[in-house]
DNA sequence: CGGCATCCATTTTGATACTG
DNA sequence: CAGTATCAAAATGGATGCCG
C-alpha cells in the first residue's frame, strides 16, 4: 500500500501522499471526535470495505497518525485514535468542511448517508472566534441516538462525540429534524417552538448558542455551472 | 469520471467528491499563483498523462472550479485559471503544506522533482500575517528559470509566478541553493554571503522578509514512528 | 502546442465470504 | 468484534497516434 507516490519534493504532495488516498481524511474526520472502534468507523462509512479499512488503519498507525487504544472507562473495548500529529489535521479538513459548506452542500439527495457528528463537525467549521471570545460554555446535542458535545471557551470550540460530563446546555432533536435545520430550512428556535426540538439548561449559553456560527453565505455562487 | 461518490450529505465529503481525487488538489495548487498552459500543467506533475490531465481539467470546469481563458498581454494563448470558489480552495491546499512542513518534509529524495513555486507557496502557508501588519512590499524571487513575486500588503500574502510590476525587492538565486535554503540548511543571508543567492532593491525590505515566516517547528516530532 | 482517443499492464477499490 | 482472504470492477499510467 502506498506505493505510488507523488514524487514532488514540495509540503502539499508530501501531506497528499500520507493522507491523499480515498477514504483517509474521512477517517480523520471520523477520528477527530474522539476514539473509534474498527465496526464503528466501518458503520459511519458506507462503501468502505473491512479491507480497506483495516489497510487504511494500518497505514495511519505506520505513519504515526493514529494509534491504538482501549476505550477508557465503561468499554475497554480496542479502538482507535487520532496522535497529536493527526489530531494536527484538524484545520484542513476544517476548511474543507467550510468551503464545502459555502459551495457544495444544498439539499440532502435521498442516497446519501448522514450522521449527527458531521453536523456537529460542520458547527465547528463555520464557528466565529471573535463572537465567543468572552464565553465558556459546554453544549450537549442528543440527536438521534448519537450524543454529542462542543465545549467552547476562550474563542475556541472542540466537539467530540459522547455525553458531556457537566452540560450547560443541552439540545435534543430527532435525526430528520436536524437534516432540515442543518439545511437551513428552519432555525432551532423554530424547532423548539414546534416541538420538533426541545432545549434545557443555561439559558444564556443556549442564547448565546446561535450567534456563534457563521454560514459561509451559501448559495451566493458567482458563477454558474457552465 | 467522477460517477464514484461517497454518498454522505456531509460538507467535508461533498468537497472531497469534487476534489478528492488523485492529482486535482495539486492541480487546484498549481493554478494558485496563476493561470496555466495545458503543457505547463503537465511539465510539472510528472506522472501524470495527458489523458488524466485533460479529464480532470474538465471535471474542475464543469464543477465550476476552473475556466479557460486566454494569457493577457504577449502570450495570448489558452491556459487554464481558478474562478472565485476554486480560488477559494487556497486555505486548503495551505493547510495541508502547512502540515507537511511540519510533520513531512525531512531531506529531498533524489527521485522527487521541484519547482520553485511549490516552495514560494510554502513560504505562504508559513506567513505570519501579526509580523507583517505594518508593512506592504512587494518581492520577487528568480530561481533558477522561474520568476515568481510575492505581494505582501497589511498582514496577508499572495503569490504568484511571473515577475512582479514594481517589486520592491528582488532575490536571485539557483534551483538547487532554493532547495538547500528551503530545506532548512543555512539561511538567506548565508546564500547572500557566499555568494550563492544575490538580493537587491530596498533593504528595508530585505530585511524585514526574514522575520514574516514561521516554520512549524520543524522535527520537534512528538510521537516516534511506531 | 493543445488536446482527445485508444490500447494495455498495473493498482486500487468494493463487496462478500470466512475465521479467531 | 476485529479483522483476513478472495475476486470482480474501476481507476491509473504510459505509450502512441491523430487532428487543428
Amino acid at each position: 500500500m502506498e506505493q505510488r507516490t507523488y514524487n514532488q519534493y514540495c509540503a502539499t504532495a508530501r501531506t497528499l501522499d500520507l493522507v491523499g488516498e480515498r477514504w483517509t481524511l474521512l477517517l480523520i474526520r471520523e477520528l477527530l471526535t474522539g476514539p473509534r472502534r474498527f465496526s464503528d468507523l466501518q458503520a459511519s462509512l458506507r462503501g468502505l470495505g473491512t479491507g480497506l479499512l483495516a489497510a487504511r488503519l494500518k497505514h495511519l498507525e505506520r505513519e504515526g497518525l493514529a494509534c491504538k487504544t482501549t476505550l477508557p472507562a465503561p468499554a475497554r473495548t480496542a479502538a482507535y485514535a487520532l496522535t497529536p500529529a493527526g489530531a494536527e489535521l484538524g484545520p484542513v479538513v476544517l476548511h474543507l468542511a467550510r468551503w464545502g459548506l459555502k459551495w457544495a452542500m444544498g439539499e440532502r439527495r435521498p442516497e446519501e448517508t448522514f450522521h449527527p457528528g458531521w453536523a456537529v463537525l460542520g458547527l465547528e467549521a463555520c464557528f466565529d472566534p471573535q463572537k465567543a471570545a468572552d464565553l465558556t460554555a459546554v453544549y450537549e446535542f442528543r440527536v438521534g441516538d448519537e450524543v454529542l458535545h462542543a465545549v467552547v471557551e476562550a474563542g475556541t470550540i472542540a466537539a467530540q462525540h459522547g455525553p458531556a460530563q457537566r452540560p450547560d446546555a443541552t439540545i435534543t432533536i430527532g435525526e430528520d429534524d436536524f437534516v432540515r435545520l442543518t439545511g437551513g430550512n428552519f432555525t432551532l428556535a423554530d424547532a423548539i417552538k414546534t416541538g420538533a426540538a426541545s432545549a434545557t439548561g443555561d439559558r444564556t449559553a443556549l442564547r448565546r448558542l446561535k450567534g456563534l456560527f457563521r454560514l459561509p453565505t451559501p448559495e451566493d455562487r458567482a458563477q454558474p455551472k457552465l
